[in-house]
DNA sequence: CCTACCGATCGGTAGG
DNA sequence: CCTACCGATCGGTAGG
């Protein structure tokens, strides 16, 4: 086994987040890990089922962060906050949202792992707002600064532009400062 | 000449904004407009072509709605957002981003559509801005209001959630209002 | 983990 | 605007 699971997940990532589901082929994604097409079918039943663990291998790293555990609120929002703009910054794209975009009622498995990756966020950010606030806030506030930072990406995107997903960072973090 | 050009452009926009660049088929698109895949080629001379008509028409669209022509600097701008919204909070996607993501350099023409149609957003947002504050906070604010509505299409798409579009069009027009 | 292959569909064209 | 077709590629499988 000279080619791990995990090596073809994270050549998966990069192939969804570049082209998108239905832009993202399985012959690429085996020459991208130097397997034979037909080699990826041992571990992975089809195309669809690399979508759920693309997103849970990157929920993981986004939520293994150094500080997010931390029992003091402000800075675990911080770190995550820090995470996820860390990442998109450095991809220009989300593969998330792409996915969110990309995919349709034909890979329902898929479709519900996308919700899931993104419901996973929003609980997680909202769970540490609601040690100082309460939950219908701390709903709102994920909800909105998730959002901020998945829309920054069009800038990085399209032009390269990383001032806007700063400034969705600053904002994130203005009010947790003051708070 | 049953079908319009422009029959086939609004087809293809839902096409693309549902299932991406690299998603819609050319025959798909002939089954939804009522014509044989080959006849598409006497409009269009291939795929590709399509992106750019598609974002001109929709651009036009989003900057016809009464008001944005309006002298009044805060009538204007409340237009534009509004009009942004209501088509995104419509469609629950939208195609300039679905493009953005999903086109790769084996399309440059399409790539440089798509990069022209959000220019024009943000120079027609930061136009209208900059009647009542220095160009550069102009720039940078357009471009955040930009970013969050298209940010907020992430929990309509996945979620049905129209309530983070509706906070990002209050936080678009609260500083407009008591400007 | 490979070679070899399947039917289906892709974008696009020939020719009328 | 059509029928008929092209080569290329798609996701996936048989069989070893």
């Amino acid at each position: 086994m000279k080619v791990s699971k995990d090596e073809i997940i994270l050549a998966a990532r990069e192939l969804f987040r570049e082209k998108g589901y239905a832009g993202a082929s399985m012959q690429d994604l085996a020459d991208r890990v130097g397997l034979r097409k037909a080699s990826l079918y041992m571990r992975f039943p089809n195309k669809e089922a690399l979508v759920p663990e693309v997103l849970e291998m990157t929920l993981n790293t986004t939520f293994s962060q150094p500080g997010i555990s931390s029992p003091d609120w402000k800075t675990a929002y911080e770190a995550v906050i820090r995470s996820i703009a860390a990442a998109l910054t450095d991809r220009h794209r989300c593969v998330g949202f792409h996915l969110a975009y990309g995919i349709g009622d034909d890979t329902p498995l898929a479709k519900q792992a996308v919700r899931d990756f993104f419901r996973s966020h929003l609980d997680r950010m909202t769970d540490i707002l609601a040690r100082a606030m309460p939950r219908e806030t701390a709903t709102i506030i994920a909800a909105d600064d998730l959002a901020r930072l998945e829309g920054a990406t069009l800038h990085l995107a399209l032009f390269d532009d990383p001032t806007s997903m700063k400034r969705a960072v600053d904002l994130a973090l203005g009010p947790v400062r003051s708070h």
